[in-house]
RNA sequence: GGCGGCGUAGCCAAGUGGUAAGGCAGAGGUCUGCAAAACCUUUAUUCAUCGGUUCAAUUCCGAUCGCCGCCUCCA
């Protein structure tokens, strides 16, 4: 049964959706004015994670991540730079998607962009003007909270006038708005001003909050089960979402709220406004694999915040090298004479793996049923690392001990994704040659010529490494 | 000021009212021509501090210290 701490009621709650076997999610993306830092990444890896473990339960999903390509920042910058939007956005948004890509996340089923669902937004505002939850003042529509009693459920959030480090804002207001509150749904722009889209209400802009409203109930409908998003989207933005949805609709917006947590950097939240950030193409420059990055961001549960070191993540470099070469060394172990050799042949043996890879793979679901416990299902899998190592390294594996625990890794990885692509192919004939040439070398016991070509092929990200069975080699990562 | 979270070995950390998962790093060993990989052993008498409740607390309660966040654009 899964079970995860849902932020509306702020306790671990069962996992019922709307309909039975269906699931509709929604997460917030990235605001496209920027490069994305891991940071971002580690909200999205998790969206990632959720969305594979939805399906991994049989979940037939509707999975919606959005890309914010309009707000105030991407406008100034636009504007500074004297080009359109859509030509100041364009490049981040296609370098988001090779880094979406590049971190081995499954492209959600619908990735709608903002500027592309204006009349959607326009209707939700045409409503919350009919009935109440929105008015015009000084150029702005703006949403009445007063309309909307349910305001703050989902941050708890209370305005009992004691706002101080926040009320700087409110205080020096140039807008005439009803109460301090009420946020912007639509600015009002002129006949020419750009960006600006006709509404029945006068040109403008949508306001900061709206878009979100407008995409997930175009594609989810106006109530579905999951919507996801960092912690710092709770408030006002995912507040508002519910008061902007629920006052059009009358109906229940999500269900379920998911929030990640922060990560930390030394300590200190990473994010651009303050500067302390690393972009993952920062780190891929640096050397640093996007597996074990994705490893590093899932090895912390969501819904604490995560310190990043760079301790941490070359831990999790090698860590993500053990899982692969520990792939790579089952599958391998097909070939080996080992395998079918008589003294491994005692019934106990096999059983044993195929019921430790059993065992590993029951921990590993009852870990992330358990309010997505990634930390708790690493360590599973560990687990049965060692186990399987420890056999392989004593006497190898049967068949059936090969094939079940290979299949609970590709279960596992269905919805990890931390060991990547499986090496195939071989090595180009130079290489080739030069490893017969090795061979040829510790046949004469020339093992200063043999260490050489080691050494050579190193360089060339080629590992080589001498076993019982003959010559192995691997790509580093 | 209001609201919330966190503090577990060198690092990242899981966790539970009954006596500390896992990974990385370190040390020793097996294997190896040497390595690598893998395995074995080892690394917190203790879970920020001080009180309290309890037969028993890292786990519950209170206080203190430290750190982080939201209340303002930010995953």
């Amino acid at each position: 049964m899964l079970r995860f701490f849902n932020t509306l009621s702020r306790e671990i709650e069962d996992f019922h959706p709307l309909e039975d076997g269906k699931v509709k999610m929604y997460l917030c993306g990235p605001t496209v004015w920027n490069f994305a830092h891991i940071g971002n990444f580690r909200t999205f890896i998790f969206g990632d994670v959720l969305r594979r473990y939805l399906k991994y339960k049989g979940y037939e999903l509707t999975h919606v991540f959005n890309l914010t390509d309009i707000d105030d920042r991407i406008i100034n910058e636009a504007k500074a730079r004297n080009i359109s939007i859509d030509e100041f956005t364009a490049p981040y948004i296609k370098y988001f998607w090779e880094d979406f890509d590049a971190l081995e996340m499954e492209r959600p089923d619908v990735t709608p962009r903002a500027t592309h669902h204006i009349p959607e937004m326009i209707e939700i505002i045409s409503k919350l003007i009919e009935n109440g939850h929105a008015y015009e003042s000084d150029g702005s529509i703006y949403y009445r909270i007063t309309a909307f009693p349910d305001y703050g459920k989902l941050s708890r959030i209370k305005f009992d006038g004691n706002i101080t480090g926040g009320s700087e804002r409110i205080d020096t207001d140039k807008y005439e708005k009803e109460d301090a509150r009420d946020f912007a749904l639509w600015k009002l722009v002129g006949e020419t001003e750009e960006p600006g889209w006709d509404a029945p209400f006068g040109r403008g802009r949508p306001g900061w909050h709206i878009e979100c409203s407008a995409m997930s109930m175009k594609y989810l409908g106006e109530t579905f089960d999951i919507h996801a998003g960092g912690q710092d989207l709770q408030f006002p933005h995912h507040e508002n979402e519910i008061a902007q949805s629920e006052g059009a609709t009358g109906k229940q917006f999500a269900k379920y709220w998911i929030h990640s947590e922060f990560l930390k950097i030394d300590d200190v939240t990473m994010s651009k406004s303050k500067g302390n950030f690393f972009t993952f193409r920062d780190l891929r420059e640096q050397g640093y694999s996007a597996l074990a990055m994705r490893y590093l961001l899932l090895s912390v549960p969501t819904r604490k915040q995560l310190n990043f070191t760079f301790e941490g993540l070359q831990g999790a470099e090698s860590t993500v090298e053990r899982l692969r070469n520990f792939r790579q060394l089952v599958s391998d172990s097909v070939s080996s004479p080992s395998v079918s050799s008589p003294h491994v042949s005692k019934g106990s043996t096999e059983s044993d793996m195929v019921a430790a890879a059993q065992t590993a793979l029951e921990k590993f679901e009852a870990a992330m049923d358990d309010d997505f416990n990634t930390a708790a299902a690493l360590a599973a899998i560990h687990d049965m690392v060692r186990e399987v190592n420890t056999q392989l390294a004593a006497s190898g594996l049967t068949d059936n001990e090969r094939t079940a625990v290979l299949d609970a890794i590709a279960k596992f990885d269905s919805v990890l994704g931390i060991f990547g692509k499986e090496e195939t192919g071989s090595l180009d004939e130079e290489i080739e040659k030069l490893v017969e040439e090795r061979q040829e070398a510790r046949r004469n016991r020339d093992f200063a010529r043999s260490d050489e070509i080691r050494d050579l092929l190193a360089e060339k990200g080629i590992i080589l490494e001498d076993t019982k069975d003959g010559v192995r080699w691997r790509k580093q990562a």
